[in-house]
DNA sequence: ATTATCTATAGATCTATAGATAATGC
DNA sequence: ATTATCTATAGATCTATAGATAATGC
């Protein structure tokens, strides 16, 4: 049943660095609660004391998956095209070696507590502090929270729930959809 | 450290209802995940075996409450005011009595699996296809998604998230911003 | 010698069930 | 007598830790 583990090669960074991304792809699947610690080390090929060893907690690992992915688009974005690219970054399928799977991880832990809700506070904040920008009219900051609300929820129905015909549209499609009813959302005076 | 439980009153309808109004408010507060059986009996006032005496098990326990208020005012309500009676629905207090938390519980259980998933998938067809009816424009399917979309975005910022301004927002003033977006979204051709 | 990795397990859950007890209805 | 309720516990997790082992660097 047990069969031993084989020696890993030595080497702390890349096994940090496996354990961020399991962690990272399994949050993102199946939300905090749901993925263990063993899940983790197992897809990480890593032994499981190790998360530990190196993140101290698993709540600890899973502020650190988010902080990782989620701030970092925001910084690189100008802000007029913040909704745009991030609604299409939440449309495309995920490629290798791109953009983080935080929005994912985020909606899939809805329930938890923690390092989930501080997290998901904080990044909530910062998109929709640049969101703000984007319009001059009075409740700009209402206004912004409701863009956000509308990407949120369409990463809701698309990646958790697959509803169709959202879930399988063309990002195009759903873009020329979208867009002026944003801009109407914002520009619209009253 | 026991205390044996006082013998409860013998009436399987009330421990039913008990348990029932119990795993709701659990529920929409923690998610599936995170509300155990045992909170929920405790909840109730209830032993904790008489959950699984009467709903067989704690996924099928959560089914039933889906099932309960999931769709009670999606029958009721004509489809032109679904929209903005939902959205009410969702931005008021939850006053004692009314409209079942089943969104709160949704949006709550988005790591889950089984009955959770199942239930989300129905219940959000059944909203889309109502709101389907009120475009008569090309997409009018994945118009009604984007919609559903947002409404789910809302209540994701709104009740899961806490933010504000919109967690705090007068109901008024959202419906005011929103109404004329979601019209764009639905009316204009192309 | 240092420290990355592994073994083994403590301790605390959690869902679910088998069978005992006791309140009601005929 | 029936059956709603309660007791006690099985069995399967899960997170986290203490301490052993073994690969690397000086």
């Amino acid at each position: 049943m047990t069969g031993e583990q084989q020696a890993r090669k030595r080497d702390a960074a890349a096994t940090k660095a496996a354990l961020l991304d399991a962690a990272e792809e399994l949050f993102a699947e199946r939300g905090f609660d749901r993925t263990t610690v063993r899940d983790i080390a197992a897809q990480a090929g890593v032994n499981q004391a190790l998360l530990f060893r190196y993140f101290g907690s698993k709540e600890s690992l899973f502020g650190v998956v988010m902080a990782r992915g989620g701030l970092a688009k925001l910084e690189t974005t100008p802000p007029e095209q913040l909704f745009e690219t991030t609604l299409r970054t939440l449309l495309e399928p995920p490629r290798d070696g791109s953009p983080r799977r935080s929005l994912e991880t985020y909606l899939r832990s809805t329930g938890s507590s923690g390092a989930a809700t501080t997290m998901r506070e904080h990044v909530g904040e910062e998109y929709a502090r640049v969101l703000t920008t984007l319009t001059d009219q009075p409740d700009a900051e209402l206004r912004a929270d409701l863009v956000l609300a509308w990407l949120l929820g369409i990463g809701l129905v698309r990646s958790v729930t697959g509803k169709e015909p959202l879930a399988g549209a063309d990002p195009d499609d759903i873009v020329r959809l979208i867009r002026p009813a944003v801009r109407t959302l914002l520009e619209r005076n009253g």
